[in-house]
DNA sequence: CGGCAAAACGGACTACAGTCCGCTTCTATT
DNA sequence: AATAGAAGCGGACTGTAGTCCGTTTTGCCG
């Protein structure tokens, strides 16, 4: 391996913003032809009958492509899936109150819930063909904790708030709701409201009880 | 089809007890045959070496014949995961306390999170492999959350005790855990301490407030 | 513009889950 | 003990995820 003057010289236009060597052109486009054709192809025949080799051949492209991009077809998924969240994500940091920024920081839990029971029963095969037993992406999730991090932190609530997250959106996820609404019936309605109330419990324990006129669920 | 007499008259002794055409022999024979093999290489070789072949040729069976007791994949490992949950199961029917019966309730609550902890972490792969996207065969789902309502009822916790349960159960699933552990590499015992505060808000948060003493993570 | 190294491409290849169907073994009956 | 038919068996076969490697494209430099 040679150096040449040239290499330590020059720092290759401004390394601190912009810092990847990013990806080349056709590769890009690639990325987008296949998302968009998993897209479409999931939407028309369902996710159970996209095979990867499908998606390559709709795209244009060969199978190893896909693989190179995606790493595997649960990664494909995520990819997927993951277009949903960051609109949701949007709509958290700047969308309309209650689930946007505005409103008291109970109403804008109480919408956290909601849509998140909503989302991830809608997502719930994406989320299940994108791996991680269920669970979102990583990002995902933690763009999602910090912000309940913050609710909670708003509401005065006192106590490991990392953990409290957790089990305020554990209930919530995929395989668990998954379970309640498909295999035992539940209702959508009756699982939310369940949820608001513990909201509740854990809002309301600590030492600044503020949520005073709770939505549906009022609390006892 | 051709109905004798006989069928007409003969019940066939007594049907209302052990009323199943049950599993011939040989069929039992290969079961139990498979679930060992099956439980000997996973242990061996750990569990994603392990391929439906290699189990079949293991016990001394045919492919088929793997299929066709345990469905796929997945219903091979929920079977042999079963062997633990029963035995999990026994210790809360009728071991020793506090997870036994004996202790007051809030302490047997408390082992029960900590023994839901330890065992959804000790079966990880086993219970991912097991499908169902990470949450345990609806049996043992179904009776932890019984018992659960049991416990909640002694606590005198009011409120909606179905998802109250699930809602305690749900930050102990596999998926949830080994997020937490493995990838943001948090301690056991903080997430077991977060678990009890979140035990203590659901039942202190009830028009009867139960739980004088809390254990290792005492609230406020 | 021509050359070059790195990155990307694609399709043949492998490995494994799951199916199928003709053959064997078991059990109940007489 | 003989028998019939149901239940079980097993291994060849299929479909799909994921790998590999020789070929092509791209962006850069002289």
């Amino acid at each position: 391996m040679t150096i040449t003057p040239g290499d330590l010289f020059t720092p290759r236009a401004l390394p601190l913003l912009d810092e990847r060597p990013p990806e080349r052109r056709d590769a890009a486009r690639n990325r987008m032809a296949l998302l968009e054709a998993a897209q479409r192809l999931i939407e028309h025949y369902g996710i159970d009958k996209v095979t990867m080799d499908a998606v390559a051949e709709a795209a244009g492209v060969g199978k190893g492509t896909v693989f190179r991009r995606f790493e595997s077809r649960e990664g494909l998924m995520a990819a997927v899936l993951d277009h949903s969240e960051t609109e949701w994500q949007a709509a958290v940091i700047s969308g309309p109150p209650p689930l946007g920024p505005g409103a008291p920081p109970w109403e804008r839990l109480l919408a956290f819930g909601r849509s998140r029971l909503e989302t991830s029963l809608e997502h719930a095969d994406l989320i299940r063909n994108a791996g991680r037993a269920g669970t979102r992406s990583f990002a995902a999730y933690s763009f999602a904790a910090m912000h309940l991090r913050y609710l909670l932190t708003q509401l005065g609530v006192a106590g490991d708030l990392q953990l409290l997250a957790v089990a305020l959106m554990a209930p919530l996820e995929a395989p668990i709701l998954d379970q309640q609404v498909r295999i035992e019936g539940l209702d959508v309605g009756r699982v939310y409201d369940g949820w608001a109330d513990l909201a509740g419990r854990i809002v309301g324990a600590s030492p600044y009880p503020p949520p005073a006129g709770g939505a549906s669920a009022d609390r006892t």
